[in-house]
DNA sequence: TTGTAGGCGTTATCAT
DNA sequence: ATGATAACGCCTACAA
């Protein structure tokens, strides 16, 4: 059922019908009754490939995101959010993960040409030399979030980790810890991992507390990571921190578990703090001590800016934008009494 | 920049090009090199469009959920299922979240037929008989997630929702409850509103345990909307239950935390069972006893099931699986003494 | 107001 | 082994 069947049922030429599908000029009533009788008789859709190649333009978003569990992440909010705003302004969107696989990701861009996305919504992490020598020349328009990139000018969405996370721990050494512990990510993945970490070093170095790299693990997005990691934050008795830094709410949620489980008290044992604020941080027992990033405008925000990137009739362009955050003081950590 | 340009660079027809790009058939070592320079040299990626408009085939799946909050329910876990099937067979994912609205999932099964998508993974919540009247015709292999349809025969992947709220149920009356409280549902939502609350039902009157309506409210999947929940069950001091079933770990998180916030301790002084098995839910304080699902298991089964749907060459087809579940003991739900 | 015909970028079918 | 050419289904001048 194409254009053409539809002209001969309605007895018209399929120049007749695409002007009553498309309201693009002037039809007889009579000949457009006909048309829109045959229409939704037949229940036709008229065909967007053949559609989308003459125009050159497909309405559609590729949304690239590169987790290993969605579940895990924060995510889901800010897809959310793009969902919305996409929706809003008639844009279907495509979705593919990369799972932390640089090579996965170029073929994914590479698909994205094929498929001649109009707007790419690429949530990044871990900006490699390889993705440079792919994205120089690459026409289509990219909003970059949860990272920027040092290798491209990019205009990109972001939480201010590295920030966050100073303040994060700053926080805590205001509460009177010196020993505090610290459950990161892979360094590759470079907002979470990199800059979170760098935020509670220079924390230390301007606060002139000398930094422990025994007291710095890594976990892995999941509960179960900073389950583990904190039992090697806890393993000697005689020596542990007051408190930890969990780069993630859920890493922290495992890690103050395994407190529980070695007799530990949150907070009165061991102070713990989160970075994230994810639906549960609240209501946790206790409840997470945590740095709230406004996940929903980073994906609002991302999508308007790509759908103003992509509209050539508006040149004024913000091409940057940092999200806020706030700490949210809750019951995970306890001013350390000075003894 | 196209396959006539390509052709022109390298000096050949563009039936050459082509051959060079499919691996469609023979060419002289000589034609290939120069094609493959020109190929590498411009970057060109073929225009799927057109391949897809002239082949009557996208390598695309529709994805269609209808969630008002993604990280607040657990498909994330069979999303992620999907990307990794539909990945594997080199298929791409277009995502829709119809949001509750029955209308809006209607014009998304236009759009998807517009966009001449291969199959659609419907994660159904309430199947309308408007819905009947448009897929009756509708020409697209689906399979429906999370429901069956009472209107139209069509393929499906389900939990069993009834069942494994009945089994939820009757564990808490094998605990010696005989008063338990229910959060809910909407009824538009029919697997996770209307089957487990009728499984929820059936097995108090299995036990001849009258059921009490004061006790049956009812949220929206969200944590508050649990705490909420609880708050009215819980209002009248001489007169709760010794027992809550809510049917998502979500909204029992928020009812533990309410009853925390009302001085009640979970499970000395009431249980609270859930439904899901959510990740955090085994971490939750107290570790949360409640149904596991194995949404992963679902995910990848439908994916496996459309694609087999959509081989027209293997006609065996199941088009029916039910998922199992099982009861995770932990530490939320305690027996009741009788004293 | 209506219809004809060319073109969007491919692949596939023919000849050569 | 290679190249011309007809589809695929639509939109859009242009002509009538």
């Amino acid at each position: 059922m194409n254009i053409k069947d539809v002209a001969n049922c309605a007895g018209v030429s399929i120049s007749t019908v695409s002007r009553v599908i498309n309201n693009t000029a002037k039809v007889s009533e009579d000949a457009r009754k006909r048309v829109e009788a045959v229409l939704k008789e037949t229940g036709y859709r008229p065909n967007s490939l053949a559609r989308e190649l003459q125009q050159n333009k497909t309405y559609t978003i590729g949304v690239l995101i590169c987790v290993t569990e969605l579940s895990m992440s924060s995510l889901s909010q800010s897809i959310n959010a793009i969902t919305d705003v996409l929706k809003a302004n008639n844009y279907n969107i495509m979705l593919a993960n990369s799972r932390y696989h640089a090579d996965e990701e170029l073929s994914i861009f590479n698909t994205f040409k094929e498929k001649r996305v109009d707007g790419i919504l690429y949530f990044a992490a871990g900006f490699a030399k390889k993705h440079y020598a792919m994205l120089k020349n690459y026409k289509i328009p990219i909003v970059m979030i949860g990272q920027k990139s040092n290798y491209i000018d990019m205009p990109y969405v972001i939480h201010d980790d590295f920030y966050a996370a100073k303040t994060a721990t700053e926080y805590l050494i205001q509460m009177g810890h010196q020993d505090i512990g610290f459950i990161g990510l892979p360094d590759y993945d470079e907002a979470a991992g990199l800059e979170r970490k760098k935020g509670y070093k220079l924390a230390h170095e301007m606060n002139n507390i000398p930094l422990n790299p025994s007291r710095m693990t890594e976990g892995d997005f999941s509960i179960e990571s900073g389950y583990e990691a904190m039992k090697i934050l806890l393993k000697n008795p005689d020596d542990r921190p007051t408190a930890v830094f969990a780069t993630t709410d859920f890493m922290a949620i495992g890690a103050i578990s395994c407190a529980n489980d070695m007799g530990l008290k949150v907070p009165d044992d061991i102070s713990v703090m989160g970075f994230d604020d994810v639906h549960v941080a609240a209501f946790y027992q206790p409840p997470l001590t945590t740095i709230h990033t406004d996940t929903h405008a980073v994906g609002t925000k991302a999508a308007e800016l790509l759908l103003s990137l992509m509209d050539k009739e508006n040149p004024n362009k913000i091409t940057k934008y940092v999200a806020s955050y706030s700490l949210m003081e809750r019951g995970s950590v306890r001013p350390l009494s000075s003894i």
